[in-house]
DNA sequence: GCCACAATCCTAGCACCGCTAGACATCCGA
DNA sequence: TCGGATGTCTAGCGGTGCTAGGATTGTGGC
């Protein structure tokens, strides 16, 4: 009865331990070394336990990358709400690319290798919350264009600066720059 | 002596079958499934034959890469003198959509997975190609932004309308309308 | 034509991977 | 106290990237 409670306490709670356990990991070394075995040996649980909490390597990795989902929204409205209605474009794409140069193997995890994610009309709450603040910021913005479309153009934008970014294929001395003329190309209504 | 040079062409035309393999397999079963030993299975040769010409799986994923990447310059260059400097723009934009979406796998190679492409000052020649194509379309309409800078930005817009599509993370109907987009705010100088 | 040598290729194996079956221990309700 | 359910572990399967060492082939000198 009770106890039943409390097993599921300790089994979420272990489950938030594997999943935090393979983030640090992935941060740290990289995801190739995010293997079952030295996630098993890190949590102190033998391997399959792991795989009665996930279905296996791939839900781990998804599991990190909704997390890290949930975190960048939140970002993403402590951003846009401090900085007002004038600078929320400013304010979030600095979000967005800070988050990913902090947190490399998080940004990984959600774009490249997450692919056990629904993302088109039954996608997750704390998916469709993120693109949600993603529209706040950008639907204002969009003139005569459609917003959902003018939304995902400006993300994309956004995006590809993350992406090329890390992995050295964009000039790190032109940064602020290309930011500047992101902000001029996509803000002005 | 003459015989040495048979060799050496035998030797880069094997060379070009395991390429071409692996980009076979990878464009049809995906990265994952391109394994050592079915690669060596499929070019009827053992596997220490592929460590002779490659240090390693990642270094032959480099070569596919390195292939894509010229390819797409071709088609950059095709696509920008075939359209005059009016259309060039859309016309690269477009040509560019289109090889994301026609060589998943090799995109998946060149911007996902290829780590052992040095992309700073001692970039391959091959690559800085690549680059310029980009530059001759886009500095024209830098205005007066620096025009590495703008390339960079553009790239980097145009890369995450094709990374995002892939993974289906974008609407498709509203493709043609973020293609409009994109072109109208880096259109005009 | 024969033979020593060098280059080439393959067989066999290592350590590691993701994942799973089946044995073992532990805890619960009656 | 005891039967059963729950939870955990040990051991192992097939597959991976990669490599050492032996067999085989072709080459150039006599």
């Amino acid at each position: 009865m009770v106890t039943q409670q409390r097993r599921e306490r300790e089994r979420a709670q272990r489950e938030a331990l594997i999943v935090s356990a393979a983030r640090d990991m992935a941060e740290s070394d990289g995801w190739p070394s995010v293997t079952i075995r030295r996630l098993a040996e890190r949590i102190e649980y033998s391997q399959p336990v792991l795989y009665s909490h996930f279905a296996g390597r791939g839900a781990i990795i998804d599991a990190v990358a909704l997390q890290g989902i949930a975190e960048l929204t939140e970002v993403f409205k402590a951003a846009r709400t401090a900085a007002g209605p004038g600078g929320a474009l400013a304010a979030v794409a600095q979000a967005y690319l800070d988050f990913a140069a902090a947190n490399p193997a998080v940004f990984e995890a959600i774009f490249t290798l997450a692919d056990g994610l629904p993302f088109g009309v039954d996608a997750p709450e704390v998916l469709k919350a993120a693109f949600a603040e993603l529209f706040a910021v950008f639907a204002p913005l969009a003139g005569d264009r459609d917003p959902d479309a003018f939304t995902e153009t400006g993300w994309a934008a956004l995006h590809g600066l993350a992406a090329l970014g890390r992995g050295g294929r964009l000039r790190p001395d032109l940064q602020e720059q290309r930011l500047a003329i992101f902000l001029e190309r996509f803000g002005k209504a």
